[in-house]
RNA sequence: GGGCCGUUAGCUCAGUUGGCUAGAGCACCUGCAUGACGCGCAGGGGGUCGGGGGUUCAAAUCCCUCACGGCCCA
């Protein structure tokens, strides 16, 4: 035991000794039952990591280090997500580069040298290069972060196996995610299709309903004068007159009085003259402009919905650059029509939304003046310009939304699992509910899992894409771009009668739903799966209960026939001073790295395990320096505590038949009660709770108990002093359990003063462990009465401003009979406690307590 | 507009199936060299439990309603 215990330099010592010893390796030998397995969230390690991530992976550690001091064998592998826009957008920045699929490869490409150097890549400009080169310089990247991921996970003391890491691109992952995709679409769970979905003209990428969100933007409505057949004028609000040409209908709603006898009728559009039908439809809002309004293709999702429930035809003009198309759409076939398109063609929305303006006030058919609103408009979450809808050919699988059958089905999963908060489950279940499409898996992007398919060329020369060719599975993983389907060679790529791979990858979620799958080792290691899945908890916060935790459902769903896990425990996320969340793009996260390396990892994770289960927290410095001050207290308790083991080798036997004195025997019935709510809180998932409840029964350890029993386990062999010495050591054993899976580096630092092998594999504490204390002696009102005695007469030495260590003369101690019968069995630690002499017991109804201080000279 | 969560001391938060005078820590004020700890110890002041209504012997807690904040979704 060190003369000066302090908390400098723990973490390195024992996360070295952890990885030495192998304290966390997972035993696979053991069976399903005796193991508490982990679905790990694998961070997206372009991003950096912050403090919301140490929060939130604090509190699953805490669990997981309850579990195996429980006596589970806990499976707890990290993975890292690799795949998907960071990594690509972080690799073009950093060095510089470019992907352009049609390049072919470069075999003998070298990584820039200026990579990392932003004013020389500036200097030079970026440059193209293939694919496979593209990806190469991914993964080149992605190891490096996650070697920085991996050492501050170590730093904060998660106990982790990290012999069983993943990444989401990986080989491996790769493999299960084409495999299950290939199932999914034997059993029919995926399909492709030929449809409208959001397309981002930055990114050139589809995007799926979770990953949207609506913005208020400014726009305007401009009024248009659409003609009737009895040539009368009909104005309709657009806030889009650029898809004038795009316009297939108007509608309005059925109800609505001002255009009842219009429906069924048709009308000319403006400029273009195109003939288009007045159809009804509820979704047409009266209050909405003039009531009436034109449904084109496409310009938001109700236009969408119009044109399938409607039935009507398509007439698209925008592609996927952003861009108006060249050749007019079908209607618009005289020269006025005709050449006014031309004046669109090649434009960007904006400026031909100008045009287009201008083209109408030429013709005298914009009535009045653009009127500025603001309104909702549906961007990619990642993105900063307006989606567009466009048709292409996207690969989805089924997620219920537009099957109430299977939907009910995913519902019920919900009801299969514990959600811990409670209500979290209404999240998961509303979010089904409002569904309105499949789940979108493929992108148009390079860095992720292809889409293991080829499509034949027929002998014209077309690609048939209702016959995809897929790999055989233990081809797996594939690369369709750069592998040749069975049956083919590389030089009918391509050709009519050849073949042509998918270009497209799959969304990253489309891979990370699969992380029971892929650390159990689903089809790779059965032996470990039927050991580790259904998985017993997925920790993870609340925003991506609509990612995250639906599509790892519907995953296991179509895979297995059951739920995941057998828990969920949603983490809420920090919040700055101000109450916003903690996030990179509003520039206000805190950098983990500086504040473990301030305040010690014990006192991080300390402030981060106070925050509940679902709850978000406020970051808060005060509570890490509360939490450094914890570890120092136990420190020294600690230190107290085993000072009285000088004079005896036997401390690891403690025999519990030699503390027999009634206010130590009441302290640890105290304590039982303790071990009681801790456990169960844990067995509810509620760390913090847990936490909590044995903070502040050691802070009331240290001030009263440890102060009241001090004068007599400093006698030297007498039984009292035996006694309270032996209660001491257990309560110290049993307090360093508890906090064990908080504050991991300084009780594994006490442990080690006195005994062999880690605290992290102890036993959690038990009631066993302690002495019988049934009947009065036991009595946890012993130490209360006490507690309170030796207060009332500190509180009387401090109104007098002399020093606590002052002698009392006398004390009278005025209480009810029942209480002095209790405070009589510690009378003597009381009175030598108080450095009191003549204590006296009066029975009265009211506690109080009389004291009698020695005259001490005051400087 | 819909769903969920929150609102308790200056600050950060506890408060379990309604039940002692509503608690803790920080901050603030006062005092204290006592043989673990001054990164400590002892004590103190400070709250109309967001507003209003209801149920009840009894409401921070249950119900209704409103306001404000947050998140998710339209």
């Amino acid at each position: 035991m060190p003369t000066k215990p302090s908390l400098d330099g723990i973490e390195e010592i024992w996360c070295n000794q952890w990885e030495k010893n192998g304290i966390y390796s997972f035993d696979r030998n053991k069976t399903r039952e005796e193991i508490f397995s982990i679905d790990t969230p694998p961070p997206t390690v372009s991003g950096s990591l912050h403090v919301g991530h140490v929060f939130s992976y604090t509190h699953t550690d805490a669990i997981a280090r309850y579990q195996r001091m429980a006596g589970k064998e806990v499976f707890y592998p990290m993975g890292w997500d690799d795949n998907g826009l960071p990594t690509e957008r972080r690799v073009q920045n950093f060095f510089g580069v470019r992907c352009d699929p049609s390049l072919p490869y470069d075999p003998d490409f070298e990584t820039p040298a200026d990579a990392g150097n932003p004013k020389k890549i500036k200097e030079r400009g970026e440059f193209d290069i293939s694919r496979r080169n593209f990806i190469d310089l991914c993964h080149i990247l992605t190891a490096e972060d996650e070697k920085a991921f991996e050492a501050l996970w170590r730093r904060l003391g998660l106990s982790v196996d990290w012999s069983l890491t993943y990444a989401t691109i990986d080989e491996k992952c790769q493999r299960v995610a084409q495999r299950a995709f290939l199932r999914n679409l034997n059993r029919g769970q995926a399909y492709q299709t030929e449809a409208p979905s959001l397309w981002d003209v930055t990114f050139r990428t589809a995007v799926a309903q979770a990953e949207l969100e609506d913005r208020e933007r400014p726009g305007a409505y401009h009024t248009l004068t659409f003609h009737t057949e009895s040539d009368e004028d009909l104005h309709i609000a657009t806030t889009r007159p650029e898809l004038l040409p795009a316009c297939v209908a108007l509608v309005a709603h059925p109800d609505d009085s001002r255009y009842k006898n219009l429906f069924g009728t048709t009308v000319t559009t403006p400029v273009f003259g195109v003939e288009v039908p007045v159809c009804k439809h509820q979704l047409a809002d009266p209050e909405k402009g003039t009531g009436i309004a034109m449904i084109c293709t496409f310009g938001d999702t109700t236009d969408v919905t119009w044109w399938r429930e409607l039935d009507l035809p398509v007439r698209a003009i925008i592609n996927r650059n952003g861009r108006i198309i060249n050749d007019p759409p079908s209607g618009i076939s005289d020269e006025t029509g005709i050449t006014a398109f031309k004046r669109l063609s090649g434009k960007t929305i904006f400026s031909a939304q100008e045009e287009m303006v201008l083209m109408l006030r030429e013709a005298g058919e914009l009535v009045g003046e653009p009127e500025p609103i603001t309104h909702p408009v549906k961007f990619f979450e990642k993105g900063d310009k307006p989606l567009e809808i466009v048709t292409s050919r996207q690969w989805y699988i089924k997620n219920g939304g537009r099957d109430e059958k299977l939907a009910n089905a995913l519902i019920d999963r919900g009801n299969e699992m514990n959600w811990y908060p409670s209500y979290m489950q209404a999240r998961y279940s509303n979010w089904i509910e409002g569904l309105n499409g499949d789940w979108l898996i493929s992108r148009q992007r390079f860095f992720g899992v292809s889409i293991p398919l080829w499509y034949p060329i027929d002998e014209n020369g077309e690609t048939i894409w209702d016959e995809p060719i897929a790999p055989q599975e233990d081809s797996l993983p594939v690369d369709p771009t750069s592998q040749v389907p069975v049956g083919f060679s590389e030089d009918q790529r391509g050709k009519p009668n050849g073949f042509i791979g998918d270009p497209d990858v799959m969304d990253t979620w489309a891979t990370s739903s699969l992380t029971p799958q892929i650390a159990c080792g689903w089809e790779e290691d059965q032996d470990l799966f039927e050991r580790t899945y259904p998985m017993d908890m997925r920790p993870q916060a609340h925003d991506i209960i609509r990612t995250w935790l639906f599509s790892t459902v519907v995953r296991s769903h179509f895979e297995s026939d059951s739920s995941p896990w057998l828990n969920c425990a949603l983490s809420g996320w920090v919040l700055d001073p101000d109450r916003k969340k903690m996030s990179k793009s509003k520039g206000n996260v805190v950098t983990p790295i500086d504040l473990l390396e301030e305040y010690g990892s014990d006192a991080i994770r300390y402030w981060a395990a106070n925050g509940r289960p679902g709850t978000d927290t406020t970051f808060d410095d005060g509570q890490m320096k509360i939490g450094r001050k914890l570890a120092i207290k136990i420190l020294n308790a600690s230190r107290f505590v085993l000072s009285f083991s000088d004079a005896k080798s036997d401390l690891l036997e403690i025999d519990k038949s030699l503390i027999n004195n009634p206010l130590d025997l009441s302290m640890l019935a105290s304590l039982d009660g303790l071990i009681d709510e801790t456990t169960a809180a844990f067995n509810t998932f509620d760390y913090a709770r847990a936490l909590e409840k044995t903070e502040s029964w050691f802070w009331d350890f240290t001030d009263n108990h440890l102060e009241l029993v001090k004068v007599r386990a400093y006698g030297e062999e007498s039984s009292n002093a035996i006694s309270a010495q032996y209660a001491l050591f257990l309560a110290l054993q049993t307090l360093l359990k508890l906090f064990a899976p908080f504050l991991p580096f300084v009780t594994e630092e006490i442990w080690s003063w006195w005994r062999d092998g880690s605290i992290h594999q102890q036993n959690w504490p038990s009631t066993k462990d302690l002495p019988e204390t049934s009947g009065s002696i036991g009595d946890q009102e012993i130490a209360l009465v006490a507690a309170q005695t030796i207060a009332e007469i500190r509180k009387k030495k401090t109104e007098a401003k002399s020093s606590l260590a002052t002698p009392v003369t006398s004390c009278t101690v005025i209480d009810t009979s029942e209480r002095l019968d209790l405070l009589r069995l510690a009378l003597d630690d009381v009175s030598a406690a108080a450095k009191a002499e003549n204590m006296n017991l009066v029975v009265g109804e009211k506690f109080e307590v009389e004291v009698l201080l020695a005259e001490v000279e005051n400087n």
